[in-house]
DNA sequence: TCAAATGTTTGATC
DNA sequence: GGATCAAACATTTG
């Protein structure tokens, strides 16, 4: 569910409300969520005041007064305000200014703490959002793999997910299958452009919600509507009229035109 | 019953 | 060191 669009969402939901805030319990029930031990991380929480909410590629960053804690949603975590806790209620936080709740239905959301922060964090690539043009290129010149993986690994830009990488190729005209490090200036030129403005305009609209993804109020987005080529396999392309084809591509599926997106 | 799902890690192999 | 591929994690949905 969550890429970078609706972890921004989520962040800018969240950061109003959250800074300032201080943690007074915390509690944890899923072994796979929280690696640390649960009653250790929850006396080194209780008190901790939360500075600042922040996003870096998919991850939430809450910094505290010691130390910060990240989030990531995984594919179907949820960061709820005041939410309701159910069946899949994986860690809430009670705060002085509200209840956090954190539901994860598979699981693969993961919530860690460090100081000065989470390890799991240095390993991350320029973020999506914020790279600039060279800085862009220059991240995947390095590589000789095709351009569909190379995106989606957040070592090497951060942020981008299955939804995100298919539309904004797409946008540029390259086939997921390219070598990057094949494609001319121009076209990595373009591929930037077409990251940064996607990214926009799916933040915009709050994000996509293709099954179940919601902010911390539990609204949805609408940016599903806008997707060109992402879940429209055997549809009619928007630009050239042609068959939307959908294949695998490093175990995911991938959405492309063959007409507009040739190698 | 089977396939697919917005993600990441790990290990084998070339 | 890279790149590629498969499998794994766990659950829901069509």
């Amino acid at each position: 569910m969550p890429e970078l669009p609706e972890v921004e969402t989520v962040v800018r939901g969240l950061a109003p409300r959250l800074t300032g805030c201080v943690i007074r319990q915390a509690s944890f029930s899923s072994r796979l969520v929280v690696r640390d031990d649960f009653q250790a991380l929850a006396a080194r929480l209780a008190g901790r005041r939360i500075e600042s909410v922040a996003r870096r590629g998919k991850f939430i960053v809450l910094r505290l007064d010691r130390g910060a804690l990240s989030i990531h949603l995984g594919m179907t975590g949820k960061l709820l305000l005041d939410g309701v806790r159910g069946a899949h209620t994986r860690a809430e936080f009670a705060l002085d200014g509200g209840v956090l709740i954190y539901d994860d239905a598979r699981q693969f959301g993961r919530i860690e703490y460090g100081e000065p922060e989470p390890k799991r964090l240095a390993g991350l690539g320029p973020d999506a959002l914020h790279t600039g043009r060279e800085e862009f290129i220059d991240a995947l010149r390095r590589h000789a793999g095709r351009i569909k993986p190379l995106l989606l690994s957040q070592r090497v830009i951060a942020g981008l997910g299955n939804i995100y990488v298919d539309e904004a190729l797409f946008a540029a005209r390259i086939h997921p299958k390219a070598r990057a490090s094949r494609l001319s200036d121009r076209r990595l030129q373009a591929l930037h452009e077409a990251v940064a403005n996607v990214l926009r305009r799916a933040i915009a609209a709050g994000g996509s919600s293709i099954s179940d993804y919601v902010d911390a109020e539990g609204r949805r987005g609408s940016f599903q509507n806008e997707h060109c080529v992402y879940g429209r396999a055997d549809e009619p392309c928007p630009v050239c009229g042609g068959t939307i084809r959908r294949i695998e591509l490093g175990q995911r599926g991938t959405h492309y035109c063959p007409r507009c997106q040739k190698i």
